[in-house]
DNA sequence: GTGATTTGACCGCG
DNA sequence: CGCGGTCAAATCAC
């Protein structure tokens, strides 16, 4: 039984064409007076990206690896590391891909912001770039709290198809999940 | 009066 | 069948 191996090489593509299309919007970002916010929000987007194609590429070696050699017991830890050497980037502006055929899935960043704990119930200042609008709220087992779904307001605007859902924990952690 | 929340229902997927 | 994500009607705030 074979997985589409194809599917997947497809979707890394997508992902790598979505980190390669962050990457402009940041650099069109830098020219301008923007909003310091915004561009560290994009930063944060394209690492998420990044680390979402990255995922992708150790499963489907990983699954290579298992299919090709059956020993080799190989932790799959996906710790982060933290150290980020700045390695010589060299990004050559390649013909632009065109995927305008059929969006099947798109990757999806969560970065995960921690609230200050004031004690104060404050509506959150980080206006990434959008208003959101909230559309739900549910309980989630196994969590105490509940998570709240959020979307892009006038979406017809700027093509914001982003569910943003947020989760709260007991007091301090308010986790941020942003989808898109 | 308009638009954003709220809150329960609904529905798809595992 | 349960969980979780979305919808939609009622309500609130400006």
């Amino acid at each position: 039984m074979d997985s589409g191996n194809d599917e997947d090489l497809k979707q890394l593509l997508r992902v790598l064409a979505q980190g390669q299309e962050q990457t402009s919007q940041l650099e069109a970002h830098l020219d301008q007076p923007s909003t310091a916010q915004v561009c560290k929000s994009l930063a944060q987007q394209i690492e998420s990206t990044f680390q979402t194609a990255i995922s992708m590429m150790a499963e489907g070696l990983q699954h290579q690896q298992q299919q090709q050699l059956a020993h080799t017991d190989s932790p799959p830890s996906a710790g982060d590391s933290p150290c980020s050497d700045s390695s010589d980037r060299v990004f050559k502006d390649h013909e632009r891909m065109e995927m305008y055929k059929k969006r099947k899935s798109m990757p999806r960043w969560s970065k995960q912001v921690r609230v200050c704990s004031g004690g104060g119930a404050i509506k959150e200042p980080l206006v990434d770039g959008y208003t959101w609008r909230k559309y739900g709220q549910k309980d989630i087992l196994g969590s105490k709290h509940q998570r709240s779904y959020y979307r892009c307001t006038h979406q017809n605007t700027k093509g914001c198809l982003a569910t943003k859902q947020v989760q709260r924990s007991d007091e301090d952690l308010s986790i941020f999940d942003i989808t898109y």
